[in-house]
RNA sequence: GGCGAAAUAGCUCAGUUGGCUAGAGCACACGGUUCAUACCCGUGGUGUCGUGGGUUCAAAUCCCUCUUUCGCUACCA
């Protein structure tokens, strides 16, 4: 019989930076069910690769001064290493700008939008300006923008759209029939609740305002919307193409198997790309499963912090192996998941170093202690034996039900209560005291037998998850890892095997303290540098590069009044995580305004303060509340909004002009 | 604001369709043991199962109120 075959997916990372832990878990979550699915005897293709188009990317080149592809190459490259360092066995990395991708997306456009799925249009109409998006007929209000109640204007640009509206009721119905299409749960409620059931808008997929994408061939004023562009790599990858020439690799793997995404994408891989593959008349993935987010314990991740974790700092201070473990036993299903260096010392010790390290350690100092590293099965059994092996045997079958449910760390924990049942066999037979007396010794060799054997079963398991431990393990017993086949069997391990004389330490212990203040050195030395480089080389890292917006004249200028404004009075708006009310003073007048800053200032910070206001601005309602201009401020890089206040002493109502 | 989820031991969480003294891991304490990486094994909890009510012979488990937290979404003049 042909082997089955199994296509995963990981979402393809975009390159405006190296991606730090919490994205490169995905990556080792999808190598420990690809390489378990191919112990299972799947023929597995497993793919990954790089998003590398679009305005950000282009921004991020233009600010280090070189090429988007150049920007994009490295970015890549570093990419490769850290999927390489964590010992991922992808079989494919595709970058969305290998040709053979550009041009199938090309050809791709062409085709959706000869069947006239894809339209040309322009925002006319339907586009509310400050919302920045565009609405159908149905959903407008009393002809208004349903969001912020303003107007919908024409629009000035065109756009190219496509028609999701038209199989809507064709995926609700796929979604409901395939209950296990997303997981987890929750995730499809929230599609459902917020997208496709309050009637889905048509999409805008293609851009004139960045190049850095891939053309439409037949109007290249336009770029490829870039989600477009990424989503289609699962098929591109594999050899799609939408003339029918599809590769025999194409024909086999599609629909993919597993598509592992992060939760933040869920939408776009639950609806827009179903709705795209119906489009071309091919099958849907069969589950798209949007895992929760790795945190940091100890206090966000964040570059201005300097405290961001990446995984090859991890790797340097605990191996692969531990990193892998660390992120796939924090993990769990549905809920976030959390990381930090005490924690992670502690699974080290715990866990690793104890439960498994020190048991294949003992274990084998054993042997070479009683019998040279002789290690046989003389088949002295007793009523202890028995438990242990039935505990042995069952996990294959508790880590496949787990692995199932794509439960990873579940089937981490049920392979290492395999190795504690272990710890505690040896503690029941007492091989120390059998060592004693003589006419003990074949039961103390049946022994160690049966904690070699039982060892190796639990090794073989862990292979997917742990690759190099496993074969650590195997070198040191001699023998090779097990066919996935007989993991429920005992008995297995050869007889008369002689295991290494010196057994080597598999994860060594740490102390809490002595990491933390390795950590806190480390971060420390990158914090000195970043300040060091911003200083030194301060415009790359200083400049903020915005898009030009079209000359105005100075009559276009002068319709906008601008005054000192003093605030007197401010409050949040309960309704709203991000406004806050004020009460401003201009001249003699007192004006409401609504600012979205509550991040950056409280209430109190507020009062007092003699700000920049936009006077005769429109009013508008938001979140319900009137408000009457806009204060301005200036925003940095990373959307830290700064109120622009006057240098001297201004009284209130004075004109800026 | 809309939709949804969750609140259980110091910490992280299990608790299937309501049913016997509410569990696991970690941490902590004590005891045992010595083959081993001061390790392993055992023992130890008076936990208001978020609050208040209700249904029931019986509720952590079902229903309602409230509180808090979180997710998605909207608001960012």
């Amino acid at each position: 019989m042909e082997k089955q075959k199994y296509y995963i997916t990981t979402a393809i990372a975009y390159t405006s930076g190296k991606p730090h832990i919490g994205n490169s878990y995905e990556i080792v979550l999808a190598d420990s069910i690809a390489r378990y699915k191919r112990q299972q005897g799947f023929d597995v293709f497993f793919q990954t690769g790089t998003d590398e188009h679009g305005q950000k990317i282009e921004m991020k080149a233009a600010e280090a001064g070189i090429t988007p592809q150049e920007f994009v190459n490295q970015v890549a490259g570093d990419v490769k290493d850290l999927w390489d360092l964590m010992d991922t066995s992808y079989d494919n990395f595709i970058r969305t700008t290998d040709a053979y991708h550009e041009k199938q997306v090309q050809k791709i456009f062409k085709k959706l939008y000869d069947q006239g799925d894809i339209y040309k249009s322009s925002y006319e109409g339907l586009y509310c300006t400050p919302c920045e998006s565009f609405w159908t007929e149905s959903q407008l209000e009393n002809g208004k923008c349903p969001d912020c109640g303003g107007d919908v204007k024409p629009a000035k640009e065109e756009a190219y759209f496509f028609k999701m509206s038209k199989y809507a009721d064709r995926l609700i119905a796929h979604i409901n029939e395939h209950p296990e299409f997303i997981q987890p749960v929750s995730r499809k409620n929230e599609m459902m609740n917020n997208f496709l059931l309050p009637g889905l808008q048509d999409l805008c997929v293609s851009r004139t305002s960045f190049k850095w994408g891939i053309p439409v061939d037949f109007d290249n004023r336009h770029v490829v919307y870039v989600w477009l562009d990424a989503l289609t790599n699962y098929i591109t990858g594999i050899g799609y193409d939408c003339e029918g020439q599809s590769t025999q690799q194409y024909q086999q793997l599609w629909p993919a198997d597993l598509h592992l995404i992060g939760k933040d994408i869920v939408r776009f891989h639950t609806i827009y790309w179903p709705i795209f593959l119906m489009a071309l008349g091919e099958p849907l993935p069969k589950q798209v499963f949007g895992h929760p987010w790795l945190l940091q314990g100890d206090g966000k991740m964040s570059k201005s912090k300097g405290n961001v974790l990446y995984a090859d700092d991890l790797v340097s201070f605990f191996g692969v192996d531990a990193v892998r473990y660390f992120v796939l036993h924090e993990m769990p299903f549905e809920n976030d998941g959390v990381i930090s260096w005490e924690l992670m010392v502690e699974h080290m010790n715990a866990d690793l170093a104890n439960t498994l390290g020190n048991l294949v350690n003992r274990t084998i100092s054993m042997s070479n202690k009683y019998f040279d590293g002789i290690v046989e099965d003389k088949g002295i059994m007793e009523d202890v034996d028995l438990d242990l092996k039935k505990v042995v045997t069952e996990t294959k079958a508790k880590v496949e039900k787990k692995m199932e449910l794509l439960k990873v760390a579940d089937a981490l924990t049920e392979i290492f209560t395999l190795f504690k049942r272990c710890n505690k066999y040896i503690d029941e037979t007492e091989p120390w005291i059998l060592a004693k007396s003589e006419e003990k010794q074949e039961r103390l060799a049946t022994v160690l037998y049966h904690l070699s054997d039982s060892i190796m079963t639990g090794a073989s398991l862990i292979e997917a998850f742990m690759p190099s431990t496993a074969k650590r393990i195997a070198e040191q017993l001699n023998c090779e890892l097990r066919n996935y086949k007989e993991l429920d069997k005992t008995g297995l391990y050869p007889n008369k095997n002689k295991v290494t004389e010196k057994p080597e330490i598999l994860f060594a212990r740490l102390d809490v303290k002595e990491v933390l203040e390795k950590a806190e050195a480390m971060f420390l030395e990158r914090n000195n540098e970043s300040v060091k480089e911003d200083t030194l080389d301060e415009k790359p890292q200083e400049e903020i590069i915005l898009e030009k917006k079209p000359e105005i004249s100075y009559e276009d200028f002068s319709k906008l009044q601008f005054q000192v404004g003093e605030i007197i009075s401010c409050e949040e708006v309960k309704k709203s995580k991000k406004l806050l009310c004020s009460q401003v003073k201009i001249g003699n007048e007192i004006k409401q305004i609504v600012s979205g800053i509550k991040k950056d200032y409280t209430p109190e910070q507020m009062v007092g303060k003699k700000v920049m206001v936009l006077v005769n601005l429109k009013p508008a309602t938001l979140a319900g509340i009137l408000s009457e201009g806009m204060l301005l401020s200036a925003e940095d890089a990373e959307g830290v909004l700064s109120l622009m206040v006057p240098e001297k002493q201004m009284p209130s109502g004075a004109e800026i002009c």
